[in-house]
DNA sequence: TTATAATCAGGTGTTTTTACGTGACTGTAT
DNA sequence: ATACAGTCACGTAAAAACACCTGATTATAA
């Protein structure tokens, strides 16, 4: 692989493997760019990183992937790599997900939905000035960080409670297979209803479907 | 745009124009296939197809697109154009998914986390022999149109019925709304507990999502 | 130390959901 | 005409879910 001193050096981890090899064609085509580095998940982004000699300017990192998901190898990397600018990439612009991403250490948050000529000017003003922000998710970033204490905080014990909800089981089972008393289990019922502002067990799961608390 | 006489001529339709500028970038640099035609979605692939002079021969086409999705422009694609191999690609692998797109007329289904290499071959298979199927997906294959008669069937009330379950209304609101009688709906419930094989309100839920029957 | 919050657990009673059986009324295909 | 599938409706009883209360324990902060 042949890479110019003045190139500026981009890595990718996205799970989607056609994504992955498309998208590091198109980069290498912009000008000055170049893509020294493909991983389908965090876990392979890190151990590549681990034993190579050229470490990239800029990691652009799904958000949804297998095996080590975009927030957990966002926070690794930006403790252990902090020079390396990090840019979450995602399909979706739920505020929730951009704040994570950005309290992760991303410097940037792009959707896959951008024309690849806003991803070079992205590219671009990342490396110059240390961020970018597309408008769409920039006007909303004020309002995001207000409201950011305002986040959802779910004990261990209530999310995995949650995960057992959202299921076939009765919370008799429930209580059971997490070797809680049943009215333990009501307690975390109630507390979840309030957090997540629903009545019923069907709202309690379907709103911790859209939330991406639990997954399908 | 220059194309050559042997060139084996591709038109992408994706929703996500970052994963299509790229896929057309990555498809033009396999030897002697070239992207003549790029669409956001249906719609706008269709408008694209009855203006052009020079016809695609094979037509990748993302399963979930906004305005027209995968399914609805594969059906008006293969009546329209009959000669026009058409290639589903999508991100799941799920049965129903898959069975919907050969049914409206695609000869294959690729998915997104596929290798380059094999969407090379499969583009060449498919010009050759007319079909190609990935291995993952062909051991299904048989099984799954076995299964085809068993496809989900739900009538209008029991459709409406479950998009007013999936929240925090009870039964008796939901009858009220739909101006039925609650013993009413109780068969309905019933009759969707069997189809989607589920035991309380919360599966059926859960699952009408997993199948697409109602959105969030 | 006292206060504060978080976690676990129990009691009581109501409402909702679920299971199962029955029958009437359509339309329509044989 | 008969048989069949689909829709709507009622009844009963048990199980599950929900609301609102209390108190014990533990850890952490003022």
């Amino acid at each position: 692989m042949e890479t110019n001193n003045q190139d500026l050096l981009i890595a990718l981890a996205d799970d989607q493997q056609l994504f992955l090899r498309s998208l590091a064609t198109l980069i290498d085509g912009f000008d000055g760019k170049k893509v020294i580095m493909e991983a389908l998940n965090g876990k392979d982004l890190l151990s590549q990183l681990e034993i190579t000699l050229l470490l990239p300017h800029i990691i652009l990192i799904d958000v949804n992937m297998p095996i080590m998901n975009g927030e957990e190898t966002a926070l690794l990397l930006s403790k252990k790599y902090p020079d390396i600018k990090l840019v979450a990439l995602s399909m979706k612009d739920d505020d929730r997900t951009i704040i994570k991403m950005i309290k992760a250490g991303c410097c940037s948050y792009l959707l896959k939905d951008i024309h690849p000529n806003e991803l070079d000017k992205a590219l671009t003003e990342i490396n110059n000035n240390g961020y970018y922000n597309s408008d769409t998710i920039n006007k909303n970033l004020r309002r995001l960080l207000c409201h950011d204490e305002a986040e959802l905080k779910l004990s261990a014990n209530e999310q995995l409670f949650l995960h057992h909800a959202c299921s076939d089981m009765t919370y008799k089972e429930i209580a059971s297979k997490m070797c809680l008393s049943e009215k333990t289990i009501d307690g975390y019922r109630e507390a979840i209803f309030v957090k997540l502002n629903v009545k019923s067990r069907v709202g309690m799961a379907l709103e911790a479907v859209r939330l991406q608390l639990i997954s399908l």
